[in-house]
DNA sequence: CCTAATTTGTACGTATGTATT
DNA sequence: AAATACATACGTACAAATTAG
């Protein structure tokens, strides 16, 4: 195949099998036509990772369609996650898998935790004390350093908005924190809604759970109400700012009999 | 507000703060001041679930811009999940909810179970059972009627390929199949393939999965290899063809001292 | 059932702005 | 500073799907 190179980038020519223009495709449209040439191209490695797409007018003149066809047309390779636009610079292949993916859309928090509105959150203890070695790890402080510790009891919500029964308890850690946040999330009046703004939507940027089966010690299990060694689902999940940086580490253990957790994932329509 | 009824929807005037046309807004395309309008007149319940935006047309018309313009703001609110468009009808409101969405995104099935390429999958046993009534329930047949039953035990892969500790018990059940397939399931040198290429992602478009605590009884036990009781983390998935159809149900149980669950899931960047 | 009007989808052309090289 | 390349935005036309009558 011919290749070049202009501008430090290695490009290649396109499929031409788009160029026998007689023939009226049935029902596709010339910019899926041309985004499905192009992914071809990708997978059988015509263009590497790495290297840079010809030039929109280039392909533009290549497949004799508009600007607006090609831009078309590239824009399903980005959303596939294939390339890269950048202005002044040009589309670079960043991916040859072909766009097979499985996602699971979490609209909100509160979707993330699957308690539902019929829960009802309890703060039960807000205490500083020095991060065990494993827990420095997680925070990504030093160990010995002072963290936050919150311990929350989660329970059924009753007719009246009382607690009904508990069905998870959760000890929350955060890393050292400014005086004024410090002081707000020791205080068990203010420290709630703290908590729920530094787990908004809108400075969350990444979760990670992990799910795993634990028996409950017999601490845990007396706050849950049931005996000791009773399998219990442990979610431990960390928090994440959009900047990347650690919020909160959060573990959760719950009454097997009261909760699971439901992931629906679905295949990425094409 | 100025409302409207046509063509059996009902309209509402948009925001008009676009159209001070003279201020030159400092970076934001118009596009995305469009966008965000709109989105701002949704969530203000401006225009209501289920009602239509004004067609493309008129918000030329009222913004001043062009349908180009019009057209990509409108992308944005598509992609953003608020709006479905549909040609020769309109665009219609289909959520007021703002866009804050968090993604797993999960690139294989392999991906999925989490079980790594350092294990092994063996067969233990195929026959044909009738449902129970729960089963029947979630295969979608008649309870009474015979469906068929796979149970494979999942260990970790020694040096050589052996199978080492074993980690996972899992009960495979499929729905009625057609005679060839039957048989071919059935079948245990024949079985796993055809498990494999019913479970690809070509033919996958959705899967349900479930995390819970259990304690095991005395038979799974005995074949993890762990004590009576023991803790175990539940996995329970149901999977779906593109159209929608059930393809199996897999339940499966894991030693918990030996396996792990962990999903990442990012914001969606806007 | 058919026709006309409406509405979004596709596709062309052109020009200018802005980031990168 | 100049060339290159993508982004934004104007305009036009026709196709295809839906809806109204």
């Amino acid at each position: 195949m011919n290749t070049y190179t202009k501008r430090g980038v290695h490009f290649a020519e396109t499929s031409d099998f788009l160029n026998c223009s007689s023939v009226t495709l049935p029902k596709i449209p010339r910019y899926r036509a041309i985004a499905d040439a192009l992914i071809n191209d990708i997978v059988k490695k015509k263009f590497s990772v790495g290297s840079a797409l010809p030039a929109e007018a280039e392909l533009c003149e290549q497949l004799k369609v508009s600007r607006h066809t090609v831009r078309e047309g590239l824009r399903i390779l980005e959303e596939s996650g294939l390339i890269v636009r950048r202005q002044g610079s040009g589309s670079v292949v960043i991916s040859d898998k072909p766009p097979v993916r499985y996602r699971q859309v979490v609209d909100s928090i509160e979707d993330l935790h699957q308690y539902g509105k019929e829960s009802r959150l309890q703060l039960l203890k807000a205490n500083e004390t020095p991060v065990s070695q494993v827990m420095a790890a997680r925070l990504g402080c030093a160990s010995g350093t002072f963290c936050i510790e919150l311990q929350a009891l989660r329970s059924e919500r009753g007719e009246h908005g009382e607690a009904g029964r508990p069905f998870a308890l959760t000890h929350l850690y955060f890393p050292p924190q400014t005086p004024g946040r410090r002081e707000k999330l020791l205080n068990p009046s203010s420290a709630l809604p703290v908590l729920l703004a530094l787990l908004d939507s809108r400075t969350l940027g990444r979760i990670e759970q992990t799910f795993e089966a634990v028996a409950l010690d017999a601490v845990t299990a007396a706050q849950l109400n049931v005996t000791k060694n009773s399998p219990s689902l442990r979610a431990s999940r960390t928090y994440y700012d959009r900047k990347g940086k650690l919020i909160a580490v959060a573990i959760s253990l719950h009454r097997s009999d009261m909760f699971r957790y439901t992931t629906i994932l679905k295949h990425e329509s094409s």
